[in-house]
DNA sequence: TTCATTCATTCGTTTATGCGAATATATTAA
DNA sequence: TTAATATATTCGCATAAACGAATGAATGAA
């Protein structure tokens, strides 16, 4: 399929959308979107790799945690389509509620000890 | 499912896509796009439907002939993505061509005697 | 009224996609 | 080495979406 489809259709699932517009703020592990959009972990997971082959975001592997940010070198065209996005979207209430929701979870976390108390405690 | 999901969901099929980005150069009916694509009926009016309940696109009826053009006053963010569109891929090998293959295809049709012969032709 | 034309819609089928549950893998710590 | 944790992937299923072929509806011409 044309490639300009392609993008489209990794942004035609909500979650997708969502993912990418909260990634635009700094990189995110699993468990941070596990809790952030109440969603099990295959799911997360799942769209994520989906992400990853459509060319829009990029993993590394810290300990047992996979961080995910929006990829550095991006096709040029997700690029733009992401710039138009930032632009376009970011006064939205769901994505300023994602915004809020990621920074609770991120200030949680640097209360408690160490870097794998929080995901330990949402297994429990 | 989420407003800006559906969007990019109409988006996320070539030939939706193809004919959005002729469809800002004007109005064209089914047959126009059957010929331009080498697509069916079927196939056309369905994704033509499609983008329709999307309020990417309006229709009028001219005779036994629909005209169809984008909308005109269309949800802004709709609006905002297309004008986006416009600028970031008018340029592109395969919207170049399409638009060619259109002006070929209304170049025929002036040439045909009255309105109706090129389709008939076609059905031939 | 009858027929031809254009387009819309339905039907049955096929393929794609998303899901939760379960399992597999990689890493770290004990 | 064993166990625990975080994540990836597989499995079976359910739903959505696309397709061609056929049919239906609207219009205009004869």
């Amino acid at each position: 399929m044309e490639k300009i489809a392609l993008i489209y259709k990794a942004l035609s699932e909500e979650i997708r959308l969502r993912i990418v517009m909260l990634l635009m703020h700094g990189e995110l592990c699993v468990c941070d979107l596990m809790e952030i959009f109440g969603e099990t972990q295959s799911k997360i997971s799942r769209h994520l790799a989906y992400l990853k082959h459509s060319g829009f975001v990029q993993s590394r592997r810290v300990g047992t945690w996979m961080h995910y940010s929006l990829k550095e070198h991006m096709d040029s065209t997700i690029e733009a389509q992401i710039a138009f996005m930032r632009e376009r979207f970011s006064e939205m209430d769901i994505f300023i509620d994602d915004l809020k929701k990621m920074e609770e979870v991120k200030r949680l976390k640097l209360c408690e000890d160490s870097k794998s108390v929080v995901c330990k405690k949402k297994a429990k």
